[in-house]
DNA sequence: CCCCGACCACCATACGGTCGGTAGGTGTCG
DNA sequence: CGACACCTACCGACCGTATGGTGGTCGGGG
């Protein structure tokens, strides 16, 4: 290949004390290849933009991984279990099922304005995937989506929802609003990521609660 | 390269007659790249694939183009040309602003399921333009996030949504939802484009309207 | 003294892009 | 009416480069 190393000069042996433990290692290029992928998508991100911001030489990622795709797997993998924990713990909770719906939007929301990066990698490069590893990921019950629509569904048998609502459809509604977050928040934007939780959750519980059941809610949330 | 040519065989030479005139053709090579970027991306796809696809040489594709990067260019702003139109059309017509967000929603989500791959290669290879060419598309008012954002606002100022609801998130939640569709609609599903519009239609004046808007227009829509 | 953690040289492949050519149709002019 | 020029649509060989991946090596800390 004859350019296997960085852009410049470097021609003296790497400085001593770099090697670090294994463990610690393995975290850092997790991070560092989600930035990338993040930065430039998985095919546009090289194994050698990875090296290069670890002060590796490209060939030394093989001692961690076994291929690119291997490393994608990683951290889209991670992300999600990270990701379905929050969301399943905040839906599983107590309360009537408006209210754990409205609860878990907002962790859900939080969540991902809280881990902006990985969350857009999920996003976009989980196609990146074969099939089969993709499937390995969600769970072929594809489960995100499942939990709104159980959600709806539960709220629908408590006769807390409109009887026009397809909690199919509900639970897909919100999970693209929510989804959608990622694309447009900004740390340094006007609203914080509770402000934000807290809005679409209120959007999606109006959008299927019947008029009785908002008033009953009344004294809890505001207008 | 050596390999310019297609996989097998293929040694006579071309079957005479297909040769086609340059705006038919044209047509032909925007729509199989739009397919192509569809199924692998626009890192994926290869120019090799494409002129496969046409029956051409990848050289011969340089006649219509001058880069890879034009291509893209091509396709996505003709989808989005399109799109606008009947988003801002829809917006525009007549009606109290809670009518035409519901009609301009549908009119939306209609468009997306029925122009699903086209949809999804902009959304999905936008940001493989570099950022000239596709603030040059969206043009920098963000325009399609700003349509929802104007009529919620509208309807805000009519005093026909509750007094908590942000227009800008607000608009930003439904253009999630709706951009999501692309996601999940199967034209051999259980709901039509229709059925799906309505419904995310519904959701989202249910979701920023008062109780007194949505109970002054019960006559209208169901429930 | 061993083996961890990394170096370095090296493939094969595939890609985007370029360029000189050429078959066939069309127009033109004697 | 025929021959000659010219354009359109495409061919096919080629280039430079970058990529994912491999294998052999080696210093130094436990």
């Amino acid at each position: 290949m004859a350019q296997d190393r960085r852009p410049a000069g470097r021609s003296e042996r790497r400085a001593a004390g770099e090697r670090k433990p294994r463990e610690e290692r393995w975290a850092q290029l997790l991070e560092v290849a989600t930035q990338m992928f993040y930065e430039k998508g998985y095919d546009g991100a090289s194994l050698q933009d990875i090296a290069d911001r670890l002060g590796m030489l490209k060939g030394s990622l093989y001692y961690y991984i076994q291929s690119k795709e291997d490393l994608l797997f990683e951290v889209i993998s991670e992300v999600h279990r990270e990701g379905f924990a929050v969301v399943s713990s905040a839906a599983g909770g107590p309360g009537d099922p408006l209210d754990r719906l409205e609860r878990t939007i907002r962790a859900h929301v939080e969540h991902a304005c809280r881990n902006l990066v990985p969350t857009a990698v999920f996003l976009h490069e989980l196609e990146s995937l074969p099939t089969a590893r993709r499937e390995e990921i969600l769970g072929s019950g594809h489960a995100y989506q499942g939990v709104f629509r159980d959600l709806v569904a539960e709220a629908q048998r408590a006769g807390l929802t409109r009887a026009d609502v397809d909690p199919r459809v509900a639970g897909l509604s919100i999970l693209g609003s929510t989804n959608w977050v990622y694309r447009w928040f900004r740390a340094d934007g006007p609203s914080t990521p509770e402000e934000i939780g807290a809005q679409l959750a209120a959007m999606a519980v109006h959008g299927v609660a019947t008029a009785d059941a908002l008033a009953a809610r009344g004294a809890t949330v505001g207008a």
